[in-house]
DNA sequence: CTTGACAGCTTACACCATAAGCCATACGGT
DNA sequence: ACCGTATGGCTTATGGTGTAAGCTGTCAAG
């Protein structure tokens, strides 16, 4: 046993990590709305107070949690090579991480943080490009489309395929009001229905990559 | 006078629409995460529970908030002519609307309802394309392409010109962490930095229109 | 004048984030 | 071996939140 560890045998001491830990897969199985410190700490086996000894406040936990959605980013996405297959796999690597945590990915855009994981990929990426000889104005502006296009399309599948909070099999049904004629619930129905929305991803990304080309 | 005027010269009676007006007024000047019941019964001269006698609840509030975004874009997307033009109109105006409501605009993808509006908005796209021949398969794909790309980018803009709450100037300094190098702080300062985003979804926009074409 | 509907109010409850301060343990310096 | 100090978790308390339940006063129709 090594001197760091107190009282053998009991719970492992709590950590600014395994928080940040907690509230992800807690946020993952329960919705971000059903996150609180309480059932944080209850989840921990700790009172919710606890807590505030290693997080500023909640708001200091979610970015936390925005750190640790960047990170898996960034290990995802691979640099080496053509900067436009970096790219791609950038895009790639966003979707999957929207799709992985579809409760807690919303905070990437709406939390306004950049940690320095996110920060870090970004300037992989774009030094990549500008090593090819991509002007740096075009390497941000396209860098910047692409995510802003793989971000857009994730949280579009993320939304109507479960409603954003719970794990339900979540029909259309539930996404429209009762009163609305049926010609319009079948509307709603092909829109928001799952036609493949990889193949989906994969034409509109595509389409994009190769206009630059152009 | 009307018979359905009470009290003439007092405050206005309540009503759904008066109270969905006042709560998307209020998002946008002071953040989503500001609103609370009592202070929109405050800002409406009302106590918090006389909402409920025009409202089942929050959650009820919030969908007619996404109501009100989604008929803002319907009345400004226009249909006829081209169904390209069409297309490019819609994402305009949710482009648009984002920008008018940056705090609330989330909702339309997080609060997962797809109201009336925003089916009657789709459905007049799709049918302007199917009309000019496009299978329904091609049009629904497109124009789901085209509003993920819309909204990702708008959503983006807005993530980072103003902290999603407040409307102070929000430097980039207040993006990221104290601890990041100054490095990194320059690549938020380009990525994050308004560089002329309209110019930049002109670009994407035509982008992904003309590789529809071709 | 009565009656009933309805708009707004009051009260009450469970839950939330978090400030302030308590207590026991563990560790570093003597 | 001791003691001071830092630390990690606990308790208690405050003010804000959504909303259930029920009251009151005003209006319009009978």
């Amino acid at each position: 046993m090594t001197t760091t560890e107190h009282r053998v045998g009991q719970r492992a001491p709590l950590t600014r990590e395994r928080i940040i830990d907690a509230a992800l897969r807690y946020i993952d199985s329960h919705g971000l709305g059903e996150l609180s410190m309480h059932k944080l700490g209850a989840e921990l086996g700790v009172k919710a107070m606890s807590l505030y000894k290693h997080v500023v406040n909640k708001d200091d936990l979610l970015d936390g949690v925005v750190e640790q959605l960047w990170s898996e980013v960034e290990d995802a996405a691979l640099v080496d090579g053509d900067w436009r297959k970096g790219y791609e796999s950038f895009a790639y690597s966003l979707r999957e991480m929207v799709h992985r945590h579809p409760g807690a990915a919303f905070l990437i855009t709406s939390h306004g943080i950049m940690p320095a994981s996110s920060l870090r990929c970004i300037q992989a990426h774009i030094t990549a490009a500008t090593d090819s000889g991509v002007s740096e104005e075009r390497a941000y502006a396209w860098l910047r489309t692409i995510t802003s296009f793989a971000l857009g399309t994730a949280f579009n599948d993320v939304a109507w395929s479960s409603s954003q909070q719970e794990c339900q099999p979540n029909t259309v049904a539930e996404l429209v009001r009762p009163d609305v004629p049926p010609e319009l619930v079948a509307v709603a129905e092909i829109f928001c229905g799952q036609a493949d929305p990889d193949a989906q991803f994969e034409l509109g990304l595509d389409l994009m990559l190769r206009g630059i080309d152009s």
